[in-house]
DNA sequence: TTGGCGATAATGTATATACATAATGAAGAG
DNA sequence: CTCTTCATTATGTATATACATTATCGCCAA
């Protein structure tokens, strides 16, 4: 109910309709008004009233059609916004120390198992490397972590002791797309011990996998220990509030 | 590298910034041209460009000052889209026959956890429901559930053997806010039973929390049997591809 | 040197207008 | 009665214009 003081124009029709629609009052289905009936009612042109259409359009909540008009959408699926912080930053802002270590670094020509994990075809160089995050004294993640030397050369020059993979590639290539999947798995000893938690102990897996237009750029898997990590979601109807 | 055939104007001045931004060309920070001179590189008006930048904007690619122009911005966070599909149309995109059964149904005031759980300060009467979802004849995925009565008091009326929860609350409350919290947790032995799993498997649990204009409406507890089910979520720079 | 003041330059918002596009529906031809 | 055609209508895109907003820079005076 916060009343925007300075609103736009652009804001407070916003604002209307996606109250109306979220309220229930327009109900999925539910024609809204025509784009030159908005701009006579709220007395602006017919630009303004398109534009804050077209708004709604794009964040999904109304579906518009030529010569019928614009009507609410119908949700399909619950889609929310997910932020993956640098660890650093995520263990920062527990008010903890971050420190990373390199665990082991090997390059060597990619394999079967590599190949499927960057998506490569042909025959390719990776670098492996496996990196502890901690906060404070506790292990905090563990990253497994595959670059295409192809794509980065210059990551066989790096040792990544002072910078850590993520954040020396997030200068690389700033801007990659990315796809992540998210899973949850049962510590093997061999991640147990690294983690130092029991074998068995249920764990998020985040793999990323991030391309740049010149190709595949690196794969990493990120396992936290279950019970101490959480991912948050948020979704508000029309993007954010 | 698909070449657009029909494209806008609009869509042709994006591609060709986002490119340049994408393949690192112009790095973050880098100021791009201003608007007034994009018009005449492209030989359109400035709302044209102004519009193109101010989309870049909202999409985080690029930050804008006043008087100073507009640069390529630094990339804080992986942020990716996440898509929850409806369970049912999950099980059926396996192409799996989908059932539900309603396992308990109670309704009571709300207790302490319940008015956590809820975001509720006064008293609340709520209805805790356990289903299971099948896919075929194995269970897919366990959903824990209060809905407050206080907020929906429809759903007191319902059994939801016909209707699962969610789709039911889905027509009710259709564009409600949303936060999404994932985690891994090891099944209990209460768990492992419904789920038809081993005791100390881990799962990917997944608790959804939603408000309408009028108040918290429902939170549910999703969990899947980790090894079976991942959640995907991905990230193009600038929206979607 | 320092402090403030005003000109300047870039973005932000809104308008009126024009024409393109596409779906609907009605009129007319077979 | 059906198929085609065409006018209508609402959205989609772009233009030229206007004025508001706000950092920044340089000038001038204390």
């Amino acid at each position: 109910m916060t009343v925007l003081r300075d609103a736009t124009l652009h804001q407070r029709i916003l604002g209307d309709i996606e109250a109306r629609i979220v309220s229930g009052e327009w109900p999925p289905g539910h024609r809204i008004p025509f784009e030159v009936d908005l701009a006579a009612e709220y007395g602006c042109s017919r630009m303004t009233t398109n534009k804050v259409l077209t708004q709604l359009a794009k964040s999904g909540l109304i579906e518009r059609r030529k010569k019928s008009g614009s009507f609410v959408a119908h949700p399909r699926a619950q889609s929310a916004v997910l932020t993956i912080a640098e660890i650093e930053a995520e263990v920062q802002s527990l008010r903890l120390a971050y420190t990373h270590a390199i665990h082991a670094r090997a390059k060597r020509r990619a394999n079967a198992g590599d190949k499927q994990r960057l998506e490569l075809s042909q025959a390719a160089s990776v670098l492996d490397i496996t990196c502890i995050h901690r906060a404070g004294s506790a292990p905090f993640c563990l990253e497994e972590r595959l670059i295409s030397l192809t794509t980065v050369p210059e990551a066989e020059a790096e040792t990544f002791e002072t910078v850590s993979p993520g954040t020396w590639l997030l200068k690389q290539v700033p801007w990659s797309a990315a796809e992540h999947r998210i899973s949850a798995a049962s510590a093997d000893a061999a991640i147990a011990g690294l983690l130092g938690i029991e074998k068995g102990t249920a764990c998020l897996v985040i793999e990323r996998r991030t391309w740049s237009p010149a190709g595949p750029v690196t794969s990493v898997l990120l396992t936290y220990p279950g019970d101490r990590h959480a991912l948050v979601a948020k979704f508000a109807p029309g993007g954010e509030g």
